[in-house]
DNA sequence: ACGAGGTCCTGCGAGC
DNA sequence: TGCTCGCAGGACCTCG
């Protein structure tokens, strides 16, 4: 499920094998995942462009192109987008979505076993209008912990569902949101405009650390998830309560909760560290 | 403004 | 053994 880490991961690996890379002959397999633009357009517009730019906003990898196109791909829950230097097997092309070739007998592929990942093709104002809408960066060095702070002021809902929430605060999701707050040992379900200075502070801390290591240790892979060159992540091994519940807190040994009452998402936190006071 | 719930999609594992 | 069902949860939607 790859949130902001592991589209990171993705960037760093993609980024010096595809700038200034050609996109021949794409195919599309699937086109449920398009939006706003029709399949024979895509193909017409990737054909013959060249890469300029591999970069990530929020949790979607964005590849600027020498039309002024930006095409923008987000992962969903199952999405990978991987350079493979020989033909695909049958099993790699089973969930192939869009291929295209890239030169040097190699492929760009992005593979989506769900498909809840989607893929624009945004012009310059589609997306300018398109990033507007997105929250800021956590680790951009402009966002500090004051402009985080003012973020959680402005709304009554549950902190958790605060953090995940793209409009206010840009490519966490539910992964980084519960170990972020396990390290700040904030109760998830506490309203986000009545945590203390302090906490709000502690918080971002904690998931800019939390963020860095995952990127340090190229993402999480529980299922789908590979890097740009297909490996697995490894920050599944230093997860500290995601998957965790009813295995002991790390921190003090009780046991760890699991609950679905925020947002009907998986929350695992410690009953003792994370003791709500608010 | 907010919570609850539905929608998309497929693989997987639990339970019968 | 083989079936059904619930779950995984990102982003978006409607409804009250």
């Amino acid at each position: 499920m790859p949130e902001l880490p592991e589209v990171e991961t993705i960037v760093r690996d993609l980024r010096p094998i595809l700038a200034g890379r050609r996109l021949r002959h794409p195919t599309l397999h699937h086109t449920d995942i398009l939006r706003r633009v029709r399949p024979s357009r895509l193909l017409r517009t990737l054909d013959g462009n060249r890469i300029m730019e591999v970069g990530r906003r929020a949790k979607h990898v964005v590849l600027r192109l020498e039309s002024g196109h930006r095409l923008v791909i987000q992962p969903g829950m199952t999405g990978t987008l991987v350079v493979h230097h020989r033909r695909l097997t049958a099993v790699q092309r089973r969930y192939a979505v869009l291929e295209a070739g890239i030169g040097r007998g190699e492929r760009l592929v992005y593979r989506d076993v769900r498909r809840l990942g989607v893929i624009w093709l945004l012009d310059d104002r589609g997306w300018r209008s398109y990033t507007a809408r997105i929250g800021p960066e956590p680790l951009d060095p402009d966002f500090d912990a004051s402009a985080f702070a003012a973020q959680l002021r402005g709304t009554r809902q549950a902190i958790k569902k605060v953090l995940m929430d793209q409009r206010r605060l840009a490519g966490v999701g539910n992964i980084y949101a519960n170990e972020a707050l396990f390290r700040a040992r904030i109760d998830p379900s506490r309203r986000s405009d009545r945590l203390r200075p302090q906490e709000a502070h502690a918080l971002f801390g904690s998931l800019r650390e939390v963020l860095q290591a995952a990127i340090a240790a190229k993402g999480t892979t529980v299922r789908d998830y590979r890097t740009g060159t297909g490996q697995a992540g490894s920050f599944q091994d230093i997860l500290q309560v995601y998957g965790r519940g009813g295995l002991a807190c790390p921190r003090c040994g009780t046991r760890l909760a699991t609950t679905h009452a925020i947002d009907a998402r998986q929350t695992t936190f410690c009953w003792r560290c994370q003791r709500s006071s608010g």
